[in-house]
DNA sequence: ATGAAAGCGCTAACAC
DNA sequence: GTGTTAGCGCTTTCAT
């Protein structure tokens, strides 16, 4: 039925070892010979099983990626960078959606494990205890993509959340506005918390009075941060100027001002966050903070490669970040 | 170092086969053994071996998937489809990128079918002969997800694309329009040839003229159809209707048309296709054609699984679809 | 430069 | 209900 290693070594007169060698392409086979198992594997049709090369070598050139959702523009983007770099290395990439449910990640961490990736890279919230457990009864190199252990103990690859938040709002403080909306989400997150953090140091550095009312927390999809946002501005106090947790929530937030009849940028100015495509996908386009979620992804892959090779390395790579200013701001 | 099944048997005091077997849920274990040998996998934190498993049994329970681009909105929605029936039988998916390029579809394809994978989906352009004849070399199953093969030999999953390009179409000439512009990509391809056939034979069941103007073949983006939509409504017999290949071209075409002065849909409709998320994240909200992508790709899973246990099945499933109407037509 | 042989960790008959 | 044994298809010493 399907033809084996054994196959080709017989037909081309050789043993297993050398057909082995020809395919792995090691250097120490005569060109004669090597010329006659290349055909006989050509006749043959023969095809390597991995399975068995990776019980036999404890190579799977396969890498795990946990991320919390493969339909999400942020994370499909991201997952493009890895795949790129992944290839590159002439790794296959296992992705699996998490939804951020702890218990998820867990069962399917420990499924990667079972199929004996080479690697992990894992796109998560919250680092647990349980996480922290988990990966370290593991024997291979793990990940941090977009994230980090507050505790430093695992490599990681990201943006600085906080001082990208700090940015964006002094961006805003300084064309005067006091009354800055933040639109984000579950603030009981590591991630969140560190925007939250940005933002009310960039208040406090201007003098500026922190007013809880300006902070909203919701999930962070288009239709929350329309009807949000349309509240919010219907108030007597609204506020001038929105950031919001990602692109789809900062165009949400201009539609929400249109919609009421305000002008944007003139009544509200808004910043986005990841430049998504998206952001130029809409009038005024969206002014917004620059993550590099492909080099992120890619930055990332890379770095497993190093680990996976023991090569030396930094193993917590922050990448930068900027404003990327269109017509959502004046 | 790595804790095997024979160091479990050991502990328990049995023997491999009874490990295999509660470790498997088989039927035949006496429950206080059961006990025993769960004991001595908790103690000794085993993790049974999914690659050696794989040799053993020939089932690797990963399933390979072959798209044009995972950062694409419309691929990445549908590979969630997929990704959440086989995570319900308990596969995996091996996910790889080819951007509809050839000799890479055939190379990753190869490289899956090394990796034993216990299905195939591919999702892909055009299938040429060299396609067919590899996945005819294989013995797994395979589905064409999102198209179609001309001849009708290999199983597959979509919608029927003549038929909605039709539809489409119809609904503007029946609003009166006879200058309906078709925005569309690679007209070589079985895909959009699929759409212009609609296009043509709607327009000739109402006895319009085809006029090649009309019909413009671009990359499927939005600045392509941004600039390409501009020019197009400057000229002296613009269309007063535009239909596209994406929802991204869509919303392109609305931002075109209002940039220059033209209001959406009073002096020109849009209609878009597939209905992602963004097709709502616009003013006008875009009119679109619904292409079930979450579907697609939750159906091809579940028929490549029925292919895997030799299921009695139909190997050519033609999904609904249907016009979604929001604010870009009247 | 090439071959022989011992595993890699597990499943699946087949026996008891 | 449980144990024995023979592979699954390959890599990798170690000889020669």
């Amino acid at each position: 039925m399907t033809v084996t290693i054994y196959d080709v070594a017989r037909l081309a007169g050789v043993s297993l070892a050398t057909v082995s060698r020809v395919v792995n392409g090691s250097t120490s086979v005569k060109p004669s010979t090597r010329r006659k198992v290349l055909k006989a594997i050509e006749d043959l049709g023969y095809r390597p099983n991995a399975v068995a090369r990776g019980l036999a070598s404890k190579k799977t050139t396969t890498i795990g990626v946990v991320l919390p959702d493969i339909s999400s523009l942020f994370f499909a983007e991201l997952a493009r960078g890895i795949e790129d770099i992944a290839n590159m290395y002439h790794y296959d990439i296992i992705i699996s959606s998490s939804d951020q449910n702890r218990d998820k990640e867990i069962q399917l961490v420990n499924n990667l494990l079972e199929k004996q990736v080479d690697g992990l890279l894992f796109l998560g919230g919250q680092i647990t205890d349980e996480h922290r457990q988990l990966f370290g009864s593991s024997s291979i190199p793990i990940v941090l993509v977009s994230s980090n252990d507050p505790q430093h103990k695992i490599p990681s690859v990201r943006i600085d959340q906080e001082q990208a938040a700090y940015d964006a709002v002094s961006f805003l403080v300084k064309k005067g506005h006091k009354r800055i909306a933040l639109l984000t989400t579950k603030l009981h997150s590591h991630f969140s918390q560190l925007r939250l953090n940005g933002y009310i140091q960039a208040l406090k550095d201007h003098d500026i009075a922190f007013d809880e009312d300006m902070v909203v927390e919701i999930p962070p999809v288009y239709q929350s941060a329309l009807s949000t946002t349309t509240n919010m501005l219907k108030l007597m106090d609204a506020p001038t100027a929105i950031f919001t947790y990602n692109d789809e929530m900062g165009i949400a937030a201009i539609h929400a001002a249109q919609d009421i009849g305000k002008h944007v940028p003139d009544d509200v100015e808004v910043i986005g966050f990841n430049n998504t495509r998206i952001s130029q996908w809409v009038r005024p386009m969206l002014t917004t903070v620059v993550q590099p979620m492909y080099d992120i992804g890619a930055v990332s892959m890379r770095l497993l490669t190093k680990l996976i090779n023991n090569e030396e390395t930094h193993t917590e790579i922050v990448l930068p970040h900027r404003i990327e200013v269109r017509q959502s701001t004046k």
